[in-house]
RNA sequence: GGCCCCAUCGUCUAGGGGUUAGGACACAAGCUUUUCAAGCUUGCGACCGGGGUUCGAAUCCCCGUGGGGCUACCA
């Protein structure tokens, strides 16, 4: 049984490289039906928070990666947040210790510190000099009964190689004298990250530890900690870091890094789960891809080695490109909260036909409030270009008054009897229609740009239509 | 500093011994057209450097260089 797992930790919310870190798990999950869990990493005390819980299921469920076992779902391998799991835990510190695996530290943070500083001025490698480890079972009882602060080391076994067979990168040698007795039991009594995963994945069954690249560095403290214990590790793919523009790994001064925010400022899940998906992994030149696509397609192999850029103009395209295939009845619904937000209440009808006669010109869905705007104020000023070039014509007076009497005449209000005044006028009065068209637009738009003349004419309706005629004709 | 990972257009990438090095975004031009979009067509644009191996390297190996990560009582 193939069982994956997305293990945050709350002190936040979730960002890009999370989600898409979520959506891989999700993915290889879904595709080799298997198991998608859900685990909280919460052993940081200080910075967890429970808000960062619910953003993360929010940024999830935005994207609609929904997970078989974790909070709110349970399983036979709970509970799913990690402190709950604090027992444990320190029942496997513990077993560590009796059976020589790992000791008692009495070391301050301050002397480590100074420790770290000096090894660093002498060009070593600033490990920790296993000064505890020496320690003689009565000294220990006696720190231990003192009530003085300890924290668990693990013993590191002196020689040999650590070999992670990653899926994505291949066999990976790292030398085991190079890393020093790590912390897994800190002095809060909460485990580390590297210790309490390991217990974790092994007691929740994980088979695959799918994770981000900057991972790579700790998976053989934690393969000799499964082999501590006598457990057979699970399978590593690391996948590569997601980085801003400067190529420095993704972080706040790059913009916008929670997923969720960009649900405000109106991307569809569907675009954000193209574009992450395709943000480190790809099925030769496809860019589009639904979630079925992705369950279907998705494979470790498809998994770039190297990190990622983040695109915003990239991930735009895909914005607009899923905008303009959504069906109506979607549109209208994301868009009538803002447009009523922005212009207060309107009739249903009528925000229908004008959110459809922007379908294709939105890439983001909050676009539609300034492009739409004389939708719903009739007082608007005129472009100043567009006067010079519009109004300011020896025509001008003549093309929109006939328009506005003519018009007038239409019934019913339909943009394929509205088109035919316009072509019939323009022809009378030698035209082109374009010069018809344009001053007409400006007057009932006051821009240069709209939908369509004649859907336009028509969405506004006959009334408007000749307010903003009269208007214009006095104006010009 | 030590260790580890990575390296094809500006960006995402295809290709993995012999290719005119392909696609997508962005950018530019054109078409279409009543404008703006959309759509279509075209253009611009890359194998980090140096050594090997080979008849032949973007591709395999080594060394640099660059970027990233780890080196915490954060995860």
């Amino acid at each position: 049984m193939i069982r994956v797992r997305f293990a945050p930790s709350p002190t936040g919310a979730l960002h890009i490289g999370g989600a898409r870190t979520a959506l891989f798990n999700w993915l290889y999950a879904r595709n080799q039906g298997g198991q998608f869990i859900l685990r909280i990493e919460d052993t940081d005390r200080e910075r967890s928070t429970v808000e960062a819980n619910r953003a993360i299921f929010d940024g999830l469920e935005w994207l609609g990666l929904d997970w078989d076992e974790g909070p709110n779902v349970d399983g036979p391998f709970g509970p799913y947040f990690q402190t709950e799991r604090l027992k444990i835990h320190q029942d496997h510190v513990e077993q560590l210790v009796k059976e020589g695996k790992a000791y008692y530290c009495f070391c301050t943070p301050d002397e480590l510190d100074k420790k770290r500083k000096e090894a660093a001025e002498r060009k070593e490698a600033p490990r920790y000099d296993g000064k505890c480890r020496k320690l003689s079972e009565a000294e220990i009882k006696a720190r231990l009964d003192s009530g003085m602060p300890k924290v668990v080391r693990f013993m590191l076994p002196p020689m040999g190689e650590t070999i992670v067979d990653d899926k994505i990168r291949g066999k990976v040698v790292f030398q085991n004298e190079l890393l020093d007795d790590f912390v897994i039991l800190k002095s809060d009594g909460f485990p580390t990250y590297n210790f309490a995963c390991v217990v974790d994945d092994h007691l929740m069954e994980i088979s695959h530890v799918i994770r981000g690249d900057d991972h790579l560095s700790n998976t053989p403290r934690q393969i000799l900690l499964y082999l501590a214990f006598g457990w057979k590790p699970p399978k590593f793919a690391h996948i590569p870091m997601i980085l801003g523009k400067d190529k420095a790994r993704m972080s706040k001064r790059h913009g916008a890094t929670s997923v969720i925010s960009y649900k405000d400022m109106g991307y569809l899940p569907e675009a954000m789960l193209n574009y992450i998906a395709k943000l480190g992994w790809g099925f030769g030149d496809e860019e589009l891809f639904l979630r079925e696509d992705l369950i279907k397609k998705f494979s470790l192999k498809g998994v770039k080695k190297s990190p990622a850029v983040f695109d915003m103009d990239k991930l735009n395209w895909l914005n607009g490109k899923y905008i303009r295939q959504i069906l109506p009845e979607r549109l209208v619904d994301l868009c009538e909260p803002l447009l009523i937000e922005a212009y207060g209440n309107h009739d249903v009808e009528y925000l229908k036909k004008v959110v459809m006669a922007f379908h294709d010109r939105l890439v983001l869905i909050p676009d539609i409030v300034p492009l739409s705007s004389y939708f719903f104020k009739d007082e608007f000023d005129y472009d100043k270009k567009g006067v010079e070039k519009h109004f300011k014509t020896p025509n001008a007076k003549k093309i929109l008054t006939a328009l506005k009497e003519r018009l007038a005449e239409v019934e019913p209000f339909t943009k394929d009897k509205i088109e035919p005044v316009f072509k019939a006028l323009a022809e009378e009065l030698g035209l082109k229609l374009g010069q018809v068209i344009h001053p007409c637009r400006l007057a009932l738009t006051g821009t240069l740009e709209s939908p369509p003349m004649y859907d336009l004419v028509e969405i506004l309706g006959k009334k408007k239509v000749e307010e903003r005629l009269s208007r214009a004709i006095k104006f010009s």
